[in-house]
DNA sequence: ATAAAATAAGACAGACCTGTCTTATTTTAT
DNA sequence: ATAAAATAAGACAGGTCTGTCTTATTTTAT
């Protein structure tokens, strides 16, 4: 196994135990004997488990970016292509290992002062929102420029509330419900505009 | 001090530590020493730090229902009554330990067969989409009978999303965004009666 | 007043944790 | 081929955790 492999190997196991299992829970030596690798080695690739948690997050992020703008993009243009988050989340949800969101669980066992992991979860999700602008600002082209920050973060705060509430309630009407509201919405954007 | 205050102080004790830290990082030599009790007379009292953690939840989730059930009645009858629960939970967040939902902390701190824990967690969520449903039919006499599990899920939705994403970002913008939807939504019910 | 119950204080077991270190082996680079 | 780097394996330190137990003191109940 070559250097980079065995880093990736590394976060790759350790992000899927901290998701399924916690962070707080889930130690450096299963991490070690789950990858199959010397603790020595682990080290040497990081220096501690919080820089772990870190680039297990950021290959969560990057994993997750990649999907949803694949699937989205794949979609018919117009409002049906902004509702498909909720469709990318229904998917997601019937997935085997789905557990929630990785970062809002993240942050829920951190410390309050933990300004590292924090502030990159914020970036994040701060990132994700401009993906859901870019997304209705190229397929609703009746919507203002002042009301696309706004219209954004709604959806947004859908998308949140049902991956956390579907999670909650092992049951996906959180999500049903959300691509619901999505739609009445984008409805009322684009009556104001056709009425 | 007497048996049951003791008891209530374990409590409050425990809940106010577990929401500030975290469930996992708060020892129970934490809580004994935070309460100034003995750890002999805290087991007397629970068998386990898992006993605690329910009872703490009880205990949170008791003063969130009075206290929300207080301050929403006490608003002029109709929409803005549906809408208070929004004003509430802004003047949540201005508190000086708002530190976000801690049933959802709870859940995600906790292993994905702790029964026990996250099912006390459900019903304690079901009962708030029970109040808000309540909230609705009082206030909303134009609504039809079929729309209200609808609508108080997805007000449900948003307050939660709200909750977890002020927290998170340590802004109030979620909570304005999630009031200004519910306010879109309920705007759209009663024109659909009136109009 | 006296027996019973509750509480205080803290040692203790047994298990876990993170991170360091040593030693030996394997891989890589030149 | 040979030196340098990477990895394996695991002991170890120093700390944490939950829950039990003992002993002594205080409170309660009758």
């Amino acid at each position: 196994m070559k250097h980079s492999e065995i880093k990736n190997r590394i976060i790759e196991t350790a992000s899927s135990l901290f998701y399924k299992n916690g962070y707080n829970v889930t130690g450096i030596n299963e991490i070690v004997s789950e990858a199959g690798i010397a603790k020595s080695t682990l080290y040497a690739h990081f220096r501690s488990k919080e820089d772990i948690c870190i680039a297990s997050l950021r290959f969560k992020d990057t994993n997750f970016n990649k999907n949803i703008e694949e699937f989205t993009s794949s979609k018919p243009e117009g409002k049906s292509q902004v509702l498909a988050v909720f469709d990318f989340l229904e998917l997601f949800y019937h997935t085997e290992d789905f557990n929630g969101c990785w970062s809002i669980k993240t942050v829920s066992e951190i410390s309050g002062d933990n300004v590292k992991i924090r502030s990159e979860i914020q970036e994040q999700k701060n990132k994700f929102i401009q993906f859901i602008s870019n997304l209705v600002t190229n397929n609703l082209d009746s919507i203002k420029e002042g009301e696309i920050n706004s219209l954004s973060r709604k959806i947004y705060l859908l998308y949140e509330g049902a991956v956390v509430e579907s999670s909650l309630h092992q049951a996906d009407w959180p999500i049903k419900e959300a691509k619901d509201l999505c739609s009445i919405l984008l409805k009322k954007i684009t009556s104001i505009k056709t009425g």
